[in-house]
DNA sequence: TATTGTTATACTCTATAACTATA
DNA sequence: TATAGTTATAGAGTATAACAATA
């Protein structure tokens, strides 16, 4: 086998790993977020509106859905009380998110125990192991210049 | 900053690097699929019906999803074409289900598509640091013995 | 006229509960 | 009676298209 082979194998095992953590991942993402009747998609936003207050627009773009999909997120979130619409002033049109304190309260709990629910996979490694993942995960997420 | 504390930031950071991974793998897998109208959740069919021919409630298993549900996903993957629902003859209850031709020629497809789709990813590591990583994720997604 | 967001509609995904057929 | 699978029903998540309000 040559060097070209090998390399593609080399790839080749890297990508079935990476989308495997993708789905280990997420399912133990779902069952924490399901305690809590929570979806993937709503774990997700509670962890994008816990650094920030988007507007709707923006929103859609963190999540990659579209406008009238965020509309039906958030009335259910509203619903549940865990987030608030807030008008803006320098735009009549424009409809500022951000958590409300139980959505603040919730985000934190659920975040802890995601924490807990990965321990035992990323237990797996030595601290200078977890080191070098983190290292080459965050260096292989980094956004190339376009 | 002692020992502990330090420790619990590495995991901390390597748990937002696999929490990031595991989006940033997953929007690829959408965006792929979406192309050829499948789901993760049929994408992921596809990928386990590549080795196997599962009867239902294994695939319910395998997917961990209600059978109520995987009954619902295989009519719409038989209905396409992809799928095909065969009896057993040891049990009469039983339904073993399979690629088509259809199925497998997509599956191989989006494997390949999947492949280049994240190949722009772990291009930005260099041939050793991707079998460093492939090491050590695939340590970590070993299953520890009960 | 262009934009921000919502509403209407339709389909997929998902679970629970009730059901059919076989064991 | 227990098991394998399907059907009925309901709700969340998603997109497309049409709409209202503001710029």
């Amino acid at each position: 086998m040559g060097i070209v082979a090998t390399s593609a194998d080399l790839r080749s095992d890297l990508m079935d790993d990476l989308v495997q953590t993708s789905f280990a991942v997420a399912a133990v993402l779902t069952r924490v977020g399901a305690a809590h009747d929570l979806s993937l998609t709503l774990l997700r936003l509670l962890g994008i509106l816990q650094d920030r207050q988007p507007k709707m627009a923006e929103l859609a773009d963190y999540l990659v859905l579209e406008k009238s999909t965020v509309s039906g997120l958030i009335d259910r979130a509203e619903t549940r009380g865990l987030v608030q619409r807030s008008t803006t002033p320098e735009d009549g049109r424009s409809v500022r998110v951000g958590l409300s304190t139980k959505g603040r309260c919730l985000a934190r709990t659920v975040e802890a125990e995601i924490a807990g629910a990965l321990a035992p996979l990323t237990g797996r490694l030595t601290p200078q192991d977890q080191r070098q993942v983190h290292t080459l995960l965050a260096r292989m997420l980094t956004e190339t210049a376009p």
